[in-house]
DNA sequence: TGTAAAATTTAGTCTTGCCTAAATTATTTT
DNA sequence: AAAATAATTTAGGCAAGACTAAATTTTACA
């Protein structure tokens, strides 16, 4: 049976908490969630007792997604990414404006409805942010993307997506013109505080580490 | 704050069974949300007790809603009838399939979801099924239609809606072209057993009334 | 290594919204 | 008008999913 609306955040959310490999804490789970401890510690005894399990759990050690979590998490993220391309292309949403709509959106749609916009959208790999979209048959795609802060003077690349950002630092990047698929090129580079110049268009920015992480680039 | 998803569908249902100018039954609405009656005692009372109160209620007497009720029985109603509109349009579900679909988003799209596909749309009147579209500001325009039912030999009108028709009867209509917006012409009546004859594109249709009352045309 | 701080879990409570069973009120039939 | 039936309400319960407060375990640091 298809899991609750809650089930499905923590599942989303713990999916994004263990991509670095680690298992995910319950403090880190609370603080996304905007829930306390106390109550993650709960859902998480429930949802490793379901059957078949969808998370691994022992006391005090954190959670990992067994595939059936695993499956179950990617359907929510590809819903929410397909949703987020789609509110985008069709309604004129902008690229920082989309992610509170898919987030209510991604729990109602039905399969066909799924079926339908990645059709309409011809099947895309990416969405507005450039975050990979789990393929149909819930597979998460490879990533090729390299992080901004790892180019140096005179590389040149395609920025492929732009991870962790809030919706302020959104907003700046697209009055940079640092949106996905644009053409960039490193004219500078200081050992020293790691910042990078970035030439985008004709116009050249210093960006600071904290923002070069968060830019994912392809490199040519 | 908004109404929960329950309590939404109770309004909802509560505007449709009141259009007849009488209030709706403890019992009528258990039957049309597929909840028991005991639990529909315990909303109304909460409902009624809402500051400001959503329905007018005393006991054994049925509800009405209230001026505030009513807004956000149109509020739900507007949201479920542009999203039909907007799915028929956008996605090519067909007009028998979009209920259920629209069911489910009606309950979590924002204003600016709402905006949006409205203006995307045109501003339409009325939805897949012919069924009026509350406006913005929530006010439900008049329905100038007649039921097919009420035109006699050599009168013709133009389909507007279809109302409370099943699944099955959707699809029927669609196969006689019976759908909104097509010309049709009265080409016999039965004044025994209340059958019309109608002539739609170049076929005649013999149909009762437990068909005909359910399909409003504007007479020409 | 012992202790303080941090993280986690347990225990008990609350709200929402549904349920069943039983009691009550209204309506219909004889 | 009384009796039978139908509709409605009351009473008591349950599951989901959150909370607080208190207990426990783990980790970190002196």
């Amino acid at each position: 049976m298809k899991p609750s609306t809650s089930i499905q955040d923590y599942l989303k959310q713990i999916y994004e908490l263990t991509e670095n490999g680690s298992p995910a804490s319950t403090n880190d789970l609370a603080r996304e969630l905007n829930i306390k401890p106390a109550s993650v510690t709960g859902m998480i005894q429930k949802l490793a007792s379901e059957k078949p399990a969808l998370i691994e759990y022992q006391k005090h050690q954190g959670v990992t997604l067994t595939s059936a979590g695993k499956k179950a998490a990617l359907e929510v993220i590809r819903h929410h990414r397909l949703l987020e391309t789609w509110l985008v292309q069709t309604l004129g949403y902008s690229w920082d404006e989309v992610h509170e709509e898919a987030e209510r959106l991604e729990h109602v749609i039905s399969e066909d409805f799924e079926r339908r916009i990645a059709a309409a959208l011809d099947h895309p790999t990416r969405d507005p942010h450039g975050e990979l979209i789990p393929t149909a048959d819930l597979k998460m795609p490879l990533d090729d993307s390299t992080p901004l802060s790892a180019l140096r003077k005179n590389q040149t690349g395609k920025i492929l997506c732009i991870k962790g950002a809030d919706a302020d630092l959104l907003r700046h990047l697209d009055e940079l013109g640092l949106t996905p698929n644009t053409m960039i090129e490193v004219t500078d580079y200081s050992p020293f505080d790691h910042n990078l110049t970035i030439k985008v268009g004709k116009k050249n920015h210093v960006l600071g580490l904290s923002i070069t992480s968060k830019i994912f680039v392809e490199e040519k």
